[in-house]
This record gives structure tokens, sequence and C-alpha cells, in this order.
DNA sequence: AGCACGATGCTCT
DNA sequence: GAGCATCGTGCTT
């Protein structure tokens, strides 16, 4: 019997969900067909006191779903041509998500070799244009299927299974949220 | 195998 | 008007 992961696993500390997310299975329904993926690697971004999180500047339109319900889609746009998928954590009110940064293809591998033009999908873009994920999917529930994207059990990795390293891309955040490991990872085997 | 760079347009100051 | 939670190409080692 395959499980949905339920609001409740969102609604906790934005690590602990980062880090418990490796392993897991991204699920997407795309013109009818079943598309899935392993996550491999996730980033943390944990509310206004961190300043490489989105919501360092308080909630404006773009954010605002990441002061909402847990397990909820945060999906943004950014670099002018790249969708970022995150999940939306902890208690409504307070704004931290997970950043889904890239995953192993297990469902689907042939429509998302097509969409992908036979190139990975270890990226946050790359994972988003694989799977057909844009701005219509914002705020979408990650725990209802009706939204046509959930993440479900998998097998979760052990903890010697993870690494952990700074985010990426962070370039002009100032310390110590420049290089605090809250980018967790399958180890490379 | 690694690095530099240009693409490209939305969001917030 | 600047900056951006990136990607793919092309060039260098």
């Amino acid at each position: 019997m395959v499980k949905i992961l339920s609001q409740a696993f969102y609604a906790r500390p934005t690590l602990t969900v980062a880090r418990e997310l490796i392993g897991r299975r991204l699920v997407r329904i795309l013109d009818g067909l079943r598309l899935a993926g392993i996550i491999t690697e996730a980033e943390a971004y944990v509310g206004e006191e961190d300043l490489g999180c989105h919501a360092r500047s308080g909630k404006t339109k773009r954010n605002a779903v990441m002061y909402g319900r847990p397990g909820h889609a945060y999906v943004y746009f950014t670099y002018g041509m790249h969708w970022m998928l995150n999940a939306v954590t902890e208690r409504e009110g307070f704004p931290a998500a997970v950043l889904i940064r890239a995953m192993e293809v297990v469902e689907g591998a042939d429509v998302i070799s097509a969409r992908r033009k036979g190139r990975d999908t270890h990226g946050p873009a790359k994972l988003t244009q694989a799977l057909g994920i844009d701005a219509t999917l914002n705020g979408a529930s990650l725990c209802d299927p009706l939204s046509g994207l959930w993440i479900e059990e998998g097998t979760p990795a052990a903890d010697s299974d993870i690494i952990t390293a700074p985010r990426v891309g962070l370039y002009t955040v100032p310390e110590p949220w420049k290089s605090v490991p809250w980018r967790f990872q399958m180890r490379r085997r």
C-alpha cells in the first residue's frame, strides 16, 4: 500500500523534513501519465532570519505560499527561464520550505527522457522541466492526489547514506547563512 | 573534467 | 534597474 506523505510530515522543523525527504518518491501526473523520481538532493530555507531564504525581507506576493500551510508546493521562477519546486514546512505563518534539487528517474523514463532531450534530472530546474512543473502548481497541495503532484513514502535514506553541504548558488548571501550545511544529498555510490 | 559565460524575464527596491 | 535558490554550450586543461 503506497502512502502519500501527510501534512504532519511537513509540519516539523525544516532541517528534519529536508533530511527525511531524501530517498522519497516524487510523483507527478502529466497528461494522465505517472512520472516519478527518487529525491536525491534537497535544501532547507528557514524563516526570515535565514538571509538565504526568500522570506528574508518579509512577506511578498512571490513568497506568500511559504507563509501558508505546510505540505504545499512553493513554485517560483528565476533566472528568466527556470522553475524551482519547494515543499512548504513548519507551522502556518512561519515561512520555510525545502527546495527539491535532484531526482533519479524511476517511472515514466521514456516521457522524461523525451522532455529532457536525453539529459539528466540532477538539478532543481532540470527536475521541474522533466516533470512539467510551473506556476500553475504554486500553492498546490502535496498531500492530495487531485493536485497531480505529491511525495510518497519511498525508501527513506539512512543517515549514513546522506551527506550535508552548504546550499548552492547563494553568492551574495552573508555568513553564516551562505555556508550553513543545510543541503542534504544521497551519498554517491 | 572543469570553468566561464550568456541566455532571459520576473520580482522587488 | 539590479539581482536572481540555474542550465547548457563551448573552450581549456
